[in-house]
DNA sequence: TTTTGCATGGGAATCGTTCTGGTTTACACT
DNA sequence: AGTGTAAACCAGAACGATTCCCATGCAAAA
């Protein structure tokens, strides 16, 4: 129902569709999900959405703000809901588990660098990709790791 | 003849497909080329090369560490020559532009932030889109500013 | 409730990239 | 220089991700 008005307010119709994928996107444990999650997703809901509903569906979203596109390595498109508050990523190349964080220092020296260059910064983005706690001391991912939420790490 | 030596300390043949991708890249104003960038390149100089062998050569090339993969908005890679010194990229989304940049407080905060998640870092990368100085002043892009260098925005 | 026009679904098309299979080539060893 | 062999090549087919096409469906304005 408030998101039939997140909807309209960014000039979209509250279509079954769009509503379904926005409602998927907003469930806590979905943070990071390819447009096949999505549309996987909605199968198992019983849903009859197309493939390309969702193609189309999460891009018109990205244009709206309401979602972020990141193109992680590999080549495919991973959206997240933009819940307001800009971080970075850190990505396990082992287990595919996506941790976030913030850092002030770091956003500060991007932005004077973008100054420095006389440069207008629409958008920025940092990822670090590597192996995370869980595969290097288990060999398994550590998705139950108590940290990988936004602001867990800010050094200093 | 040193692109050669460079090749077979690579653990490569010095073939003349990879001679000629080589030479291509080793130009200065060829910072940053996509794989089709590369093989247009190639025809032009009146190269027999399949788009395929271009795509072969450069993932090798990435592997052996000769040359650097980036996965730009759009989903498109561009490579560039692995130089020696990592550095970051400011994107501009109108004309096209490639700056970098390196900022060795940021370097140092992603460390920490890394060290503070236990994560071992492969790789990391910095993109930062927006609109250009040339493009914001005049409409068309500062190509030929007397930026864009290396090293050039180190701010403090 | 009727109208109107944007949204949808499914399949085909497209894009960038990788694989396949048969042929050629670089290079270590005569 | 001559030759064997593994590696590299080419063209084209295959591939996965994404977008296009268009007849039909449905949200919302009248």
């Amino acid at each position: 129902m408030s998101d039939s008005t997140d909807l309209k307010r960014a000039g979209l119709k509250a279509t079954l569709p769009r509503l379904k994928i926005l409602g998927i996107l907003e469930e806590p444990r979905a943070r990071h999900m390819t447009a096949e999650d999505v549309y996987k997703a909605l199968l198992d809901m019983g849903e009859e959405v197309g493939l390309a509903t969702v193609y189309r569906v999460l891009t018109q979203f990205e244009n709206a703000g309401l979602v972020i596109r990141h193109n992680f390595e590999g080549g495919r498109s991973v959206f997240e809901m933009n819940q307001g508050g800009h971080h970075d990523h850190v990505v396990c190349v082992e287990c595919g588990e996506v941790f976030e964080f913030y850092d002030p220092a770091i956003e500060e020296r991007q932005r004077r660098v973008a100054e420095t260059l006389g440069f207008q910064v629409d958008s920025h983005s940092l990822y670090m990709y590597g192996v995370c706690l869980g595969m290097k001391r288990e060999g398994k991912c550590s998705k139950t790791a108590a940290m990988g939420t936004r602001g867990a790490a800010e050094p200093e």
